[in-house]
DNA sequence: CCGCATCCTCATGGATACTG
DNA sequence: CAGTATCCATGAGGATGCGG
């Protein structure tokens, strides 16, 4: 390696220069799993289903480079974590998410999913709802329990906080973010057996998915 | 061409998919040259300096298939432009490009740049500044004009809409990026000499850097 | 096992030339 | 002007190896 004159955009411009440092491949998607918290680097590797595993490494060490990730030392090996700055693509990466929502509507066909990808999408699709006083309920995903807290400034989701919230929903995916994003009604959820929960809370945290049917062609 | 198996990362998340259709290299940017208006293709081949012709040819066509930019053929010759939802890509662009303006810090160096890359920065790093009655002014920016809008939503920018405003900036890049990201005064900009216009505007528009000087090192 | 490094193959990006 | 065609350099994907 003589030299190291990264592939940039050279251009001056705030968007290009994010672009320079986030854009390569997979990057985001790193960043995607290192939100909820700290991971090692085989769970990124099997999370991250495709990715080679010399381009996880060399992208770990150029996020670490550029100050996004950090390499915590913790006493069950190594830890990949964000930084404050790289956590703060929360923000672009939800907006991201949100514009690319309608691309789900077409269905999972046999892709790869984590459930704990939601615990980035339900806010970001959620974001204009809203509860006074505030509303916290589980969302049992493929087994995994997503924590929802929606209260007067908006809504965001942890995986696992603590306790087991007392109001607890069920259901698939597909129906959630079908639901989040608007292209499904509750009823049609309900009645097809793939959602369950009380019927009352489901309306105030998909006030999207409340109205009529869509129309279908 | 016998195959078009698209990379795709195969996942089930609205970013994945986001970043299966404009993650690819390039894609954001020629985006971001359709923002403020439509374009001919050697507009958009001497504005992105450094892209094959082959590659935009290709982005083009891309992003024509996923719905993103249209092809109009005006009476000047083709067009491109972006549909409605190509558009909405103004948000996570503008969050991005807020999330890498730390990067601009450092100075230009000898980075391209294009005046019309400011109608995105601009509101998308005063997005807090708002103004009540509205504020209107232009900003000169090497020889382009560029009016911002600030009232009491925010602000937004376009690139040579009507008349002159009856207020005119007079700056460099590097100011103007420098002023709104915070990391620079307007005292400094202006007894540097590289920033004119009234004073009472620049402190309304500019109100993080309006401040005391951040330190050196 | 975990955290990579190496090696190989093929797809993609970049530069240049050329064409309707 | 608006691309296509071509060729070479680089990056991605997959298998495997290897030290701790």
């Amino acid at each position: 390696m003589v030299e190291n004159i990264k592939r940039s955009y050279g251009q001056f411009c705030g968007l290009a220069r994010a672009l320079d440092v986030v854009g390569d491949r997979w990057n985001l998607l790193i960043v995607r799993e290192l939100l909820p918290g700290p991971l090692r680097y085989n769970e990124l590797k099997t999370s991250l289903t495709g990715i080679a595993t010399n381009l996880l490494a060399e992208r770990l060490r150029s996020l670490e480079g550029n100050g996004i990730v950090e390499r915590r030392l913790g006493d069950v090996g190594v830890l990949y974590a964000l930084t404050p700055w790289g956590a703060e693509l929360r923000e672009p990466m939800e907006a991201l998410g949100r514009w690319g929502a309608p691309l789900l509507m077409t269905g999972r066909g046999d892709d790869a999913f984590q459930p704990r990808w939601l615990a980035l999408a339900l806010p970001a699709l959620l974001r204009d709802v809203t509860a006074a006083p505030a509303l916290e309920l589980g969302l049992e995903i493929e087994g995994l329990l997503i924590v929802l807290r929606i209260d007067e400034n908006g809504s965001r989701a942890v995986v696992q906080p603590g306790d087991r919230p007392g109001t607890i929903l069920t259901a698939a995916p597909e129906i959630v973010v079908g639901l989040a994003a608007g292209g499904l009604t509750i009823d049609q959820a309900v009645s097809a057996g793939r959602l369950q929960g009380d019927a009352e809370v489901l309306r105030r945290v998909f006030p999207a998915g409340a109205g009529q049917s869509p129309a279908e062609s």
